[in-house]
DNA sequence: AATGAATGAGGCTTCATTCAT
DNA sequence: AATGAATGAAGCCTCATTCAT
């Protein structure tokens, strides 16, 4: 049973501060910081990391590009703040599921709803996973999001094997080629939503679990 | 049941064809043509469309940037054609399983089929529709994308809905959700697959069927 | 005998001085002004004035880049305040030994030490005024670089002529020349000190000396 | 006898050319690029490294600043070049002067001479070294500016422990210090020269040797 | 069919400076 | 006296594309 590590990404805090201490100022930094990253991870999941230009990003915050440099080292930065926290967060909602032990139908239920959910509240972040994980994972800051996939897929497939160990689940199928045909779902199914869909992430996850267990046969 | 018509793109050809004419060179011609499209294609997959540079795909073909231009009117034009080739491909090989008119059962199966092979055949263009859809989409050049989209929709939907209403699927399900979840299956198991797994499109593809019918509760 | 007028740049005071007046808080200021002024000093000559930014010199200084501009009206303000401060005291320091009317032997010596000593002990200043003078000379403001340059020339030439006149030196050298060798030996000599040379600023003054008026040969 | 060994710098040739092969297609390449890297070796001496643009380089070349890049990989492949390619030179011709192995009067009359040529021929590239050596040195392709200087220290600083040993020089000079004064002598009187000074290189290194070995008093 | 030089627009980033607080 | 957010100009570089040869 894997317990995911911390995930990577640069500690986020205003740039070169020396340490203005205060809560109270902390919050209106992250504020307005939280602002234009939000900004940025809705451009960056719509058209991609790389066609996204700083200045949709500054031009949708109301400020001019250069500006961006106060709050952020560079563009790079701000993806990468984007994706650590989103991965963090999700690796630390699948720790809690997987550390309540439950039995093997009630924790893929809660895996898959993790998934689900997770996809549905970071859309950002995970469209930039899928899309530009190729460009990102050559540059050395960003080698955290492979090893974080690995990790997440070998907590998926420890935890579908055990499924299969205690009879949960049929045995004849390959953990891995599951876990992929339940994430390439997942994440159409977000796509399919976020077009203007009308169900709940949990009540597609829902209906995805029935699938998932009982096919689409009569 | 639906019949695709035909897809879009602009018609192949070298590009100020002055009425050359003969075949012997017209085969050289488009020898080198397929060459560096090949070529492009397997760069745009892996890149995507925007982050693959004209030098790219130059120097994997041996020539130099503007000698390309000699052969496609621009990086626009290449895109197109790969793309517009393969999903007129598709098209046909969907549009002769439905002529088939088989038991849903048997559909189903062909269909699933034509989705894997298609997947491996053109990952590159399969890439692309998925990674650069959106800013793609954006060009009235490439309308059919969304057009052809929603036919293949249109088509698996129709095909679902039959199925259930033979009694051959359960019924209580979105056809238009059962449809999201096998695409992004199908698409997932490629990459999967391109990265390095072991099985065939065709043994992934009967996988996939036989988790789609059947569920993996033991 | 050329006395030396008085050297450029503008009166130093603090930015918006409103008459505040006290003799007290004036200190204070000034010791703040002072130390910023010296930490400037330090990175223009280690980096050169336009490579320097001004967050370096904030930085340092332990406040933020647009709080200097609360002391000084501008960069160029601060190398100004550097540069006509040090050269006003060369420039009286020559004019003291001028003054003094020895023999020429002796004021060589006094001459040659003066620039040893301000060299050292302004080598922050004498840096600027190597490395950056074309660009500061374009500048009106720093036209008195030119000025005190040209200045300085002909003290030192009229004071060689002397000697040569009076038969204390050779008189078949070009004084300009040697002024020139002079110059740059001993800008040369602050640099390889300040690299970590083991002698004193005196010390190398009086081998010079002795090169320069009996040649190294045996 | 140190033998200096060769300069660092990359090696030279047009961006990503994949072999032309033909001399004559060379010759004209090399022109193009001499041109505009003698332009460019100009602005830096007049103007440092870090205060010329690639666009002054650009628009005295007649050309867009960013069709430089067609020509040279960055601003640094360029000040790489015309460093890389002086200090070779000025590198064999030491080597020259020291393999002729002549007694220590005409070595150190040759070397002055090689010294005030050099200078006089790659002012700029001279000027570079001088100015902004600082800046440079710190990036690690530059390394070699570092490598060489210490190089040609050696040299001179040999060649006169060599003329002091045999009694051709004062036994009671540092011989370090020595070279530090003709360096700097040297590098002074070519800018004095370029500032409209009448001698040419040859007889100021004349004038130099004699002050440098007879000294100025009568 | 290809080269090599050039264009022109645009991308990311830096920096001196301003200003409300 | 200092902060922190923002400006606007400029800097280096990339890239699709054109064109004479």
């Amino acid at each position: 049973m894997p317990r995911l590590s911390t995930v990577g990404g640069t500690t986020s805090s205003t740039r070169r501060g020396r340490g203005t201490s205060r809560a109270a100022s902390d919050a209106a930094v992250s504020e307005r910081r939280a602002e234009i990253l939000s900004v940025a991870a809705d451009i960056f999941a719509r058209k991609g990391y790389m066609n996204t230009t700083v200045r949709e990003i500054a031009d949708a915050s109301g400020i001019l590009a250069g500006s961006l440099y106060h709050h952020f080292d560079s563009k790079e930065a701000m993806v990468d703040e984007i994706l650590s926290t989103f991965l963090a967060s999700l690796v630390a909602q699948y720790d809690a599921v997987i550390a309540a032990a439950d039995d093997p139908h009630t924790t893929l239920r809660n895996l898959v709803h993790t998934l689900f959910h997770g996809l549905s509240e970071h859309r950002a972040a995970i469209t930039l996973t899928h899309n530009d994980s190729y460009y990102l994972e050559q540059i050395p800051r960003f080698a955290y999001l492979q090893d974080t996939k690995i990790q997440v897929e070998q907590l998926w497939v420890a935890e579908l094997r055990r499924g299969m160990a205690t009879g949960a689940f049929r045995a004849d199928l390959d953990p891995a080629l599951v876990w992929v045909f339940i994430k390439g779902a997942a994440w159409a199914a977000v796509q399919y939503v976020s077009d203007g869909g009308s169900e709940s992430s949990d009540a597609i996850a829902d209906t995805h679990l029935d699938v998932l267990l009982h096919g689409i046969r009569a």
